[in-house]
Order: C-alpha cells, then structure tokens, then sequence
DNA sequence: AGAATAAATGCACTTCTGTTGCATTAAAAA
DNA sequence: TTTTTAATGCAACAGAAGTGCATTTATTCT
C-alpha cells in the first residue's frame, strides 16, 4: 500500500484509482488546483467525478477549498496540522496577478483581528495579491 | 443639483436617473448589495443595465466590489479617502453566516503582511465570517 | 433650434462554473 | 456467490457573469 493510499484511508476515503490519481496530481502541483485544471489534466474521466473528489477530498479534511478571488475554486492539499475541517486553519494564500496562480503560505498565519462590539468571528480568509515569487524573478 | 448628482460628476459619470436611483439604493442599504438584489429592488430596468452601472461605478472609484467568499460579488459605496481605485483601500470585510449579509469595516485596516523572500504585494482581501452585530444581539 | 455625435439602455443570447438525479459499474460485506 | 454499498459516467439544470447589437436618450456642434 503505498503512502497516497495510506493517507486517503486515514481520512476514511476510499482509494479509488481516480483518488489516488488526483491527489498525486495536486501533490506534484505545488499551486492551488481549478476543477478545469484537473478536467483537462483527466480528460478521460467525466467533470462531475472530479468534482466529487474535491468535496470528498474537502469533506475529509485531505484537501480545502481556496477562494483567491478570481471566482474559481481552487483546492489545495492540506498539510500535516491543517486545521481546515475546523474552519479553524487561518494560513494566507497568495495569488499572482501575472500567473493567474495561488498558493498556499501555510507559514503565514492571518493576524488576530479586533471586530466591533457585538461582531463574533468564526472564521476569516486572507488573500494577498501581487507578483509571486517565479514571475518576479523574470 | 443634488448631493448625489455632484458624486457622480466628481467621479466623471453622467448622472442618468437610473444611476442616481441605484446609488440613492445603495446609500441607503448599509450592507453590500449584490446584482439580484439591485435587481429585484428595480425589476423595471434590464439586468444589464444594472450590471453595467455597477461596473461603471467600480471603474469610477464610486463603488468596490467585494468578494465575500460566497461566489456572489457584491458591491458598496466607496467612503470619502477610499483608496480602491489603486487597489489599496485595505479595510477588511465582513460576513454573516446567518444573514448572509456583508458589510464594509472601514475602519479596520488589513494588517501588513510580511510575505516570503521574492513575493510582491499588490493587494490583498480579508474577509471575516461570523456572526455580525445585529443576528448575535437576538 | 436642428443636425450630428456620443453615451446609456434594453433585449437576446452565450459562456462558464457549479451542482444534482439517475442509471451503470465496481468494490466490499455477508 | 449473492447482496449491499459506494463510485463513476452521463445528461441535464441553475445561476452569475459577460457581450453584441439595435434603440433610445442625452450632449455637442453648427
């Protein structure tokens, strides 16, 4: 069994071959993955399937959901000690406005921020816009 | 000539009655509107048009759009000294996970984030979700 | 004022993303 | 092996965003 196969099942997710072969495509990856990203990556396999992974993936807390503001989901892999089934893992995510690519600062915790009174934060999203890092240094 | 009419002067956009109507609109909901919302409020006018005034208010420096993470951009009145026309104005967002309403705090700035090595910031969007002032005091 | 010009509006339609119902296939349990 | 459950593929729908074009309204110029 190897260590994908492993991962899924101690999130009590099936190993399918689809699964193993998408959460090796997003492993290699190192940005944030659009559902067409992996549709025209599997172009075998039918849209919907793909799109259950992710939520699979999502609702089991392998993966998590960006918004970076462009209007498209991307997902990411959660890494060890990703909190996001809590809605509690406050990294940033960063997304290049050359590239059209985001990722995950998972060393950037957003800062506490002080709400109005009578304001209760559950959750936040922090997303930084700007020149990544492989385009700035073009 | 009124208040309204001198705003949308100031900002070189023509006054017509419908966009006098949609701002008077937006002035007096305190939350950020959505197109459907605008929508519903003037059934008489096409959504297009609507859609446009609001691009065209964003274009102006009249209104920002926000993304609260929905999926559903949303719009609000910029405040006099709103730097959104530069990408800058980095007053954070909130939004209510029981009404569903998102409203501008102005007055809370995104903290200054330091980025990795090579990584340029443009801009950056901070949403909080929770609940607001008026859905915890029931 | 009237003609010419430019902008705003309304209509119809398209595209894209996300999403779901249902039949079929594959896998796991009994 | 049979039964049961889960995953996949197909087809379709929903909602938001966006665009081309004709028409109306407003502005400018003579």
């Amino acid at each position: 069994m190897t260590e994908i196969e492993k991962t899924l099942e101690a999130h009590q997710v099936r190993p399918t071959a689809m699964r193993i072969l998408i959460y090796k495509y997003m492993a290699e990856k190192e940005v944030a993955v659009a559902l067409t990203d992996i549709e025209s990556a599997f172009s075998k396999s039918d849209r919907s399937t793909l799109y259950r992974t992710l939520k699979t993936f999502e609702e089991n807390g392998i993966a998590h959901q960006i918004d970076d503001g462009t209007g498209i989901s991307k997902y990411a892999l959660c890494e060890s000690g990703c909190n996001c089934e809590l809605d509690q893992d406050l990294h940033l995510h960063f997304h290049c406005s050359n590239c059209d690519e985001t990722v995950c600062l998972t060393a950037h915790k957003i800062p506490h921020i002080n709400l109005p009174y009578g304001y209760l934060a559950e959750n936040a999203n922090l997303v930084v816009k700007g020149i990544c890092e492989k385009c700035s240094s073009e």
